[in-house]
DNA sequence: AGCACGCCGACT
DNA sequence: GTCGGCGTGCTC
């Protein structure tokens, strides 16, 4: 009795259970029973498959985040199905960043896994439907039924999706439904490996042919049959068996003995079969093995007092700023710290905004780093970003250049991250959760491996000057141009002025024509920068004020001439132009405003000779066409580029000695509270994009109906601290960043009355205890209405200093999980961006 | 997020 | 009368 009891409570004991994270937006952790033979092996940080929802065969892979033997008490927890992870995928600091995130950005734990792992190392379930071969009551079927039938006897199998794609306008789900009914089709769960490794065939001589004698004998042997002989001795002329018997053993590609001709492949063919050579499969990188090729880089004397200010400032600072003036060279600063941290033993990470990191620098630190360093990137194929993933957790690669996600990668051993362009908008992770700044997780991360930052801008966002100001960064000024290159002249064009004096020619002043036309006798190119896409941005009706409108938004649609549409920005919505005002049918519909597309159309018609091209969102949505038109742009004979804010960053041309900004008064006067920050940053990046030639300087031709405008006056000193101490005090007195930490909530709804009343109140429930200073609105945001969702945003502005943020939030939290829970104010969703920008 | 269960309008 | 619409609530 004893011994039974004994063993009772001792297997008690063993039952473990583990808390998974699983990729839904769901507030918790879920429990599930660790399968007797996985007690040992499983780990924390390893990733596993289990069942999830009442649905057979449904399977969701989830992340380990601890390990107990507490069972639940409230319910039976399942079994999970399969261990993926031998080690640990996801290292203590990121299970620790996860939770960070999710506390701090106010989102699910599951979301937050989701951005951060790369899809090929989720597995999941996909529901696929087969066709069932022993059905034969074909007059049972309705017409839809019998066509998706058709399509399932011609396909093995096909997901609700793909069915969705060959049947036009069939409701698949209820079809299929009742297809099931008559059994006429079998629906089951595929779970499909998503990573899979690239393998490549090669051959090697056998290992009885390594031994000399009996290679000569062999090839002695073949003397009647030349072709295989041939083939041998080319295998030979490749890898020395002789001497090199290792190198054989990592044998050769096998399309390098068969690259010309055909015959040889027969020979070969035969000469497997014969047990003289044999065939393997190697798993292959995808990224090629670059060897580096550049020992060191050479540092002017500015930078390399720069990087020595940097390192003295580190030993107090985690943070530090480097304030660097387009064109100073920071990223030989960077090369070199990189370079220090990896000689030290640790990891480095070097973050870029999407649009700056082109081939151009890829190739640039390929040189240096060759294959130690890692490339994380957006357009990068699943299969290359789990690679390097697995690359950063088996040494591989110790340093990575990379994206915004890239600090979800699985460093442990961090030395030194560089964010530049620090200031860039495009870290702030907008939509879906998690929220997240890179820039601002970058630093948490930092913190907790004892890694330094480095925070690199010509025109820094205030909130991080403002730290550097405050003592809390350190901070690292280079202002000196590298090589002979001078800072561009800018100069101020009063569009109002020549409007009056009917010098304008379309969109183009004559000032900026002539020196367009001058250019282009120079054989000089010159880049235009207009931040809006597409035509024009509404079409309008002369006669009856009609203007082009979204039916599902609150905003007008944009004429796309090429596309030959009107196109709405927000939902994707198109359609025809309508050639007479639909309202009142008149023909003086007119475009309005102007965007890229209609630069580039004025462009050919004043200067029919001129080479043009286009970069915005519209011309580069193929995978390489951005590449390909920085190319053209460089190499081909391309007189001018019209661009959107593509064009700001990461290009550096040669022969660029001409910048033309349009409408910086829109920039300028956004209705928003960085807008002025904004402005000086895009038009000082697009202004550095002139006069990086060492022999003469560049021109920035700004055109705006005010040039008296102080920020004007700024952007054209290079006043960036005057831009600084004007933008602190406006943020002071209005309480805004760096003075406060914001967070927007957004209310959504299809029903504006709704929308508003779940707005009110929740904003009511706020300031309630949070006071009326610190809570903004409900107010209709710019565009109130997107995808038929009316909008609502409620501003929270919380001062800095000794306010507990982590009981704010789990206020906002409680008081949002009271408005979603109201049975009266049914489908109202509420999304919570913390730091919004 | 899925996905199933469950309650009200247009069809045999 | 049912079929199927989507609103509601749960998932270890």
């Amino acid at each position: 009795m004893l011994e039974l009891t004994y063993y009772h409570s001792n297997e008690e004991e063993l039952t473990f259970f583990a808390e998974l994270i699983l990729p839904i937006p769901v507030p918790k952790l879920f429990t599930y029973r660790v399968p007797r033979e996985l007690v040992d092996i499983i780990k924390i940080g390893a990733r596993v498959i289990v069942p999830f929802g009442k649905k057979q065969g449904k399977v969701f892979t989830a992340v380990v985040a601890g390990l107990h033997n507490t069972p639940p008490s409230q319910y039976q927890a399942r079994y999970i199905l399969e261990l993926l992870d031998e080690y640990p995928l996801v290292t203590g600091y990121q299970l620790e960043l996860f939770r960070w995130i999710s506390d701090y950005y106010m989102c699910c734990i599951g979301e937050v896994m989701n951005i951060a792992l790369p899809s090929g190392l989720k597995i999941s379930s996909q529901s696929k439907v087969q066709y069932n071969p022993d059905f034969d009551h074909k007059e049972l079927l309705t017409n839809s039924e019998e066509e998706l039938l058709e399509e399932l006897k011609n396909h093995p199998a096909l997901s609700y999706d793909e069915l969705g794609r060959l049947v036009g306008d069939i409701n698949v789900p209820s079809v299929i439904k009742s297809l099931v009914g008559k059994k006429a089709v079998i629906i089951f769960e595929e779970v499909r490996e998503k990573y899979t490794p690239k393998m490549v065939r090669k051959i090697r001589l056998h290992t009885d042919y390594e031994d000399q004698t009996q290679l000569m004998m062999l090839i002695h042997r073949l003397e009647k049959l030349p072709k295989q002989q041939e083939v041998v001795m080319r295998y030979l002329s490749h890898i020395p068996v002789q001497r090199n018997p290792e190198l054989n053993q990592k044998g050769l590609d096998k399309g390098i003995l068969n690259q010309d001709d055909e015959l040889s492949q027969s020979s070969l063919q035969t000469l497997i079969k014969n047990k003289v050579f044999e065939t393997f499969d190697v798993i292959q990188p995808r990224f090629s093995e670059m060897q580096a090729t550049q020992a060191e880089i050479k540092l002017t004397d500015a930078q390399q007092l720069a990087a020595t200010q940097i390192m003295t400032q580190f030993e107090q600072q985690h943070v530090v700023l480097l304030h660097g003036i387009t064109g100073s060279g920071k990223t030989e600063v960077y090369i070199h710290l990189i370079q220090q941290a990896l000689d030290g033993g640790s990891q480095a990470l070097y973050l870029l905004p999407e649009i700056a990191l082109t081939t151009q620098i890829v190739v640039r630190l390929q040189k240096v780093f060759g294959d130690k360093m890692g490339i994380y990137h957006s357009k990068f194929s699943d299969n290359e970003r789990v690679e390097v993933w697995k690359g950063v957790l088996s040494g591989k690669y110790q340093f990575v250049v990379g994206v915004r996600s890239a600090v979800f990668l699985p460093f442990d051993n961090l030395g030194l991250i560089i964010v530049d362009e620090e200031h860039e908008t495009s870290y702030k992770q907008h939509d879906p959760a998690p929220r997240y700044h890179a820039r601002d997780v970058a630093i948490m991360i930092a913190h907790w491996q004892q890694a330094k930052v480095l925070l690199g801008s010509a025109t820094p966002s205030i909130e991080t000057y403002y730290l550097a100001q405050q003592g809390r960064y350190g901070l690292v000024e280079l202002f000196q141009r590298y090589g002979a290159a001078t800072l561009p002249e800018i100069i101020l064009v009063d569009t109002k002025q020549e409007k009056k004096q009917k010098t304008m020619k379309n969109e183009f002043s004559s000032a900026l024509l002539q020196a367009l036309e001058m250019n282009m006798e120079r054989k000089e190119q010159s880049i235009l920068f207009q931040n809006r896409r597409g035509y024009s941005p509404y079409l309008q009706c002369e006669d009856c004020d009609w203007t082009s409108e979204c039916p599902n938004c609150a905003v007008s649609l944009t004429y796309h001439q090429r596309a030959a549409e009107l196109r709405c920005h927000y939902c994707g919505h198109k359609e025809e132009v309508p050639r007479l005002c639909p309202t009142c049918g008149s023909t003086k519909v007119r475009t309005m405003g102007y965007g890229t597309e209609k630069l580039e159309d004025q462009l050919q018609i004043i200067f029919p000779n001129a080479r043009t091209l286009r970069m915005d969102l519209d011309t580069t949505r193929a995978k390489n066409a951005y590449q390909q038109i920085i190319q053209e742009f460089e190499q081909g004979d391309i007189d001018m580029l019209v661009g959107t804010q593509m064009i700001t960053k990461g290009l550096d041309f040669d022969k660029v000695s001409l910048v033309g900004i349009f409408d910086a008064d829109r920039l300028i006067h956004f209705p928003e509270f960085r807008a002025t920050e904004r402005a000086f940053q895009m038009i000082t990046q697009v202004s550095g994009r002139a006069g990086r030639r060492g022999d003469r300087q560049g021109k920035v031709l700004i055109q705006t109906s005010n040039p008296q405008q102080s920020i004007l006056q700024k952007v054209i000193n290079g006043d960036y601290k005057g831009l600084y101490t004007e933008e602190l005090l406006e943020r002071e007195q209005y309480s805004y960043p760096p003075f406060t930490r914001l967070i927007k909530l957004t209310v959504r709804h299809f029903e504006q009355a709704i929308c508003r009343q779940a707005a009110e109140r929740l904003a009511a429930e706020l300031t309630d205890r949070l006071g009326s200073t610190r809570v903004l609105g409900p107010e209709e945001p710019l565009v109130e209405r997107i995808r038929n969702q009316f909008l609502f945003d409620i501003m929270i502005k919380i001062e800095r200093g000794p306010v507990n943020m982590k009981a704010v939030k789990a206020f906002i939290q409680d008081r949002i999980n009271d408005i979603l829970t109201d049975k009266g104010l049914r489908q109202v969703s509420i999304v919570a961006d913390v730091d919004c920008m």
